[in-house]
DNA sequence: TCTGGGGTCCTCTGCCCT
DNA sequence: TCTGAGGGCAGAGGACCC
């Protein structure tokens, strides 16, 4: 029999309203709630102080501004959150190379090679608390298990939690310990598990499943057929406390997207056509960051009534240049009667190809003859001058920022807003409060 | 209660080709 | 030449995660 794993699960605790409290130590004690500052936005952090009002992440601002009238509504600095979130990263990274990171404030650690340089599960967890409340200022809460979902599960019964007289601290650590792992787990509500929302809950609950030791007795065959082959045989594997994914660092993506909320729905077809430039323009520049191209390119428009469509193409080359993805995009969005009025418009890129492997977009776009780029028109020669100067333009940008080049489709007499990461991450901001120009 | 943004993965359907 | 089965792929949408 192989020794076990020894799988951490490191969750930052209310990380960036924590963050926000270390630049703003005034603010301690009080309710804070980083997120959408505008109507439309959504929280997507609160201190264990506004938990204690009900106000949780994902929730609707405006409901958590009813819910918790005097707390503190932070816009959120995305590229601060990075900042700090690589830096822990790192103090992971001294333990073990095998990091994977979920999020900004989530990761999985293996530490099975660590143990004889640094001790158990249990105190190598301790010791990365110790080292981040050191250097960083801030907590966290760290789960050690075998395999990576119960780690994951471990990590919660860990946190602080919310309560009317303020946050009651956690353990801090909590140890599925090797042999412990069903005891641990079937008690459980089913929901717990990674992968139950509530449409599959829905659907166990028909089967009578409440706990994930219900859902161990159902067959995996019934399983199937009723949460579809994968995810049933997924579940049923959980179940079990089967879960033999790696801990995997350096992951690609396979998928690159922007989309951006408005503070009121858009129905002017050449209005939304420049968004769909000035969307295409920032996904395409983080494709070249990654130094890939995608192969199809995906438009994604939600109306006011929220009912959310997407249309997809995927052409002969793959695509990386601001003006290919911009073009697909635009012919997307024609197909589409924007009348109704549009809540979101998004542009996503798809079929990451990696550089190296014959297709990559800048070859293939200076690889078109022209007489290829005059025969389907000046939109189709564009590109093939956008994949001329993409690289001039990349370089003019990493120095004078992103602002510095726009498409000229996007210039406008109130300003330029370029499309960055982050930028807008939880809705559209509140009137009055800064355009981002 | 009125629902963000950025992802991944899965399923279903329709089309094309053999 | 027609027809049906089956595989592969694209497109669309749903569910889920943080």
């Amino acid at each position: 029999m192989t020794d076990p794993r020894t799988i951490l699960h490191v969750d930052m605790d209310a990380f960036f309203a924590s963050v926000e409290l270390l630049r703003h130590p005034e603010l301690r004690g009080r309710p804070v709630v980083v997120g959408g500052t505008g109507d439309r936005g959504v929280v997507a952090a609160a201190s264990y102080e506004a938990r204690s009002y009900g106000v949780f992440s994902a929730m609707p601002s405006s409901r958590a501004r009813r819910l918790c009238p005097d707390a503190v509504f932070l816009a959120g600095d995305h590229d601060h959150y990075r900042e700090v979130s690589s830096r822990v990263m790192d103090l992971f990274r001294a333990v073990t190379p095998l990091v994977e990171p979920l999020s900004l404030d989530e990761a999985f650690l293996d530490v099975t090679g660590a143990r004889r340089l640094h001790g158990d599960g249990e105190a190598i967890a301790r010791r990365l608390r110790r080292q981040v409340r050191d250097q960083e200022g801030l907590t966290c809460s760290v789960g050690v298990a075998s395999v990576k979902f119960l780690a994951k599960l471990a990590t919660g019964t860990a946190k602080p939690r919310p309560s009317r007289r303020g946050p009651v601290p956690g353990p801090g650590v909590a140890v599925v310990a090797p042999g412990g792992e069903l005891a641990f787990l079937h008690p459980l509500p089913v929901e717990a598990l990674w992968g139950v929302g509530p449409a599959t809950l829905a659907r166990l609950q028909r089967y009578g499943v409440r706990t994930v030791g219900d859902l161990a007795e159902v067959p995996r065959a019934s399983l199937t057929s009723a949460v579809g082959q994968a995810h049933g045989r997924h579940l049923h594997d959980l179940a079990h406390g089967i879960d033999p994914r790696p801990v995997e660092p350096d992951q690609a993506p396979k998928s690159i997207s922007h989309e951006e909320t408005y503070a009121t729905d858009r129905r002017d077809p050449d209005d939304l056509r420049r968004e769909a430039v000035r969307m295409a323009d920032a996904v395409a520049a983080r494709l070249r960051r990654h130094g890939v191209a995608g192969r199809t390119v995906t438009l994604k428009v939600r109306f006011g009534d929220f009912r959310t469509i997407t249309r997809s193409t995927t052409p002969g080359e793959p695509v990386a240049t601001g003006a290919a993805v911009a073009r697909l995009a635009k012919e997307l969005l024609a197909r589409v009667d924007v009348g109704e009025g549009v809540r979101l418009l998004g542009v996503g890129v798809a079929g990451l190809v990696a550089p190296g492997s014959g297709s990559g977009e800048q070859l293939s776009l200076l690889g078109l003859d022209d007489e290829a780029a005059e025969g389907e028109g000046p939109e189709r020669a564009d590109d093939v001058a956008w994949g001329r100067a993409t690289d001039a333009i990349d370089r003019v940008r990493a120095r004078y920022g992103a602002d510095a080049v726009v498409p000229a489709t996007l210039a406008d007499p109130r300003g330029i807003r370029v499309a960055r990461r982050g930028a807008q991450q939880w809705g559209p901001d509140a009137p009055g409060a800064d355009e981002g120009t």
